[in-house]
DNA sequence: ATCCCGAGGG
DNA sequence: CCCTCTGGAT
C-alpha cells in the first residue's frame, strides 16, 4: 500500500511533467468527442485525429450522422480497424441521442451505457472531461498499465476495480487529470513494451522499479 | 509478435 | 472469466 504522503509526491510530480493534462482528442463538440473515443479502441489517438476531420465534414452534425449510410461511414474510417462495429455503432447512437436524448451527449453513467458502443471508458471520459464530474477514473490501458506498475493498485487488468482502487487513493477532484496524466506518460515514459525508466522521475514512489533493482 | 486512451457477447 | 472484432505501426 502507498501512503498518503507517497501519493501526493506522485501526483505533484505529475502536475510538473504535464502541466496541461490535455486530452489528445481534441473535439469541441460532445458528440465529436464521444464518437472519438469509440474510435479510439484498439487504435492510436494519432490515427483518430486523421479519420475524423473528413468524416466530420461530410457529416456536419448530429443529425447527419443518425441519418448516414453506415458502409459510407465505414470507407472513413476504416484505416482505425473495428470499422464494421464502430460504424454501426456510430450511427446507432447518433440516432439513439437525436431520437431520446434531444440531440446531446447523456451526462449520467447509466444513460451512456444505453448508448451503442460506449462502455465505461468512454462514459468515464464523458463524464470528466465534458461534464467535469468529481471523482471520475478513466481505467485505459496506460491507466491501468502504470498505476499496476506503480504499485497504486493490485496489479489487475480488470478496469472495475482499477476503478474501484484508484477511487480508494486519489482525491476526487484530481482523479480526471491524473488519468490524463497517465496517458501522456504512458506515451513519452512508461511504454508498455519497454518503459523507460532510467528517465522516469516517478522511479522513487514506483513498485516496477523497485523490485527491478532488488533483483 | 505485440501494442494502440475498448466494447460486446458467451 | 474468456473470446472476437480489425488495421497500422514497431
Amino acid at each position: 500500500m502507498k501512503s498518503k504522503m507517497e501519493i501526493q509526491s506522485i501526483i505533484e510530480e505529475l502536475k510538473r511533467l504535464y502541466p496541461d493534462a490535455l486530452c489528445s482528442l481534441p473535439y469541441p463538440k460532445p458528440y465529436e468527442l464521444l464518437f472519438a473515443v469509440r474510435l479510439a479502441a484498439q487504435c492510436t489517438d494519432e490515427r483518430v485525429n486523421m479519420v475524423t476531420p473528413a468524416l466530420y465534414a461530410r457529416y456536419p452534425t448530429l443529425e447527419a450522422l443518425a441519418e448516414a449510410d453506415v458502409s459510407e461511414v465505414e470507407t472513413y474510417i476504416h484505416s482505425t480497424g473495428f470499422f464494421r462495429a464502430k460504424a454501426k455503432d456510430i450511427v446507432a447512437a447518433a440516432k439513439m441521442m437525436v431520437e431520446q436524448y434531444d440531440g446531446k451527449v447523456p451526462d449520467t453513467m447509466e444513460e451512456l451505457l444505453k448508448l451503442p458502443g460506449v462502455g465505461r471508458k468512454t462514459a468515464n471520459l464523458i463524464l470528466g472531461d465534458v461534464y467535469h464530474k468529481p471523482g471520475v477514473v478513466v481505467a485505459d490501458t496506460h491507466c491501468i498499465r502504470i498505476t499496476g506498475r506503480l504499485g497504486l493498485t493490485d496489479g489487475t487488468k480488470d478496469p472495475v476495480k482499477v476503478e474501484q482502487q484508484l477511487r480508494q487513493v486519489l482525491p476526487p477532484e484530481e482523479s480526471n487529470d491524473f488519468c490524463h496524466r497517465m496517458v501522456l506518460h504512458g506515451r513519452a515514459v512508461c511504454m508498455a513494451r519497454k518503459p523507460d525508466c532510467p528517465n522516469c522521475t516517478l522511479r522513487p514512489w514506483c513498485s516496477l522499479f523497485t523490485q527491478s533493482q532488488e533483483a
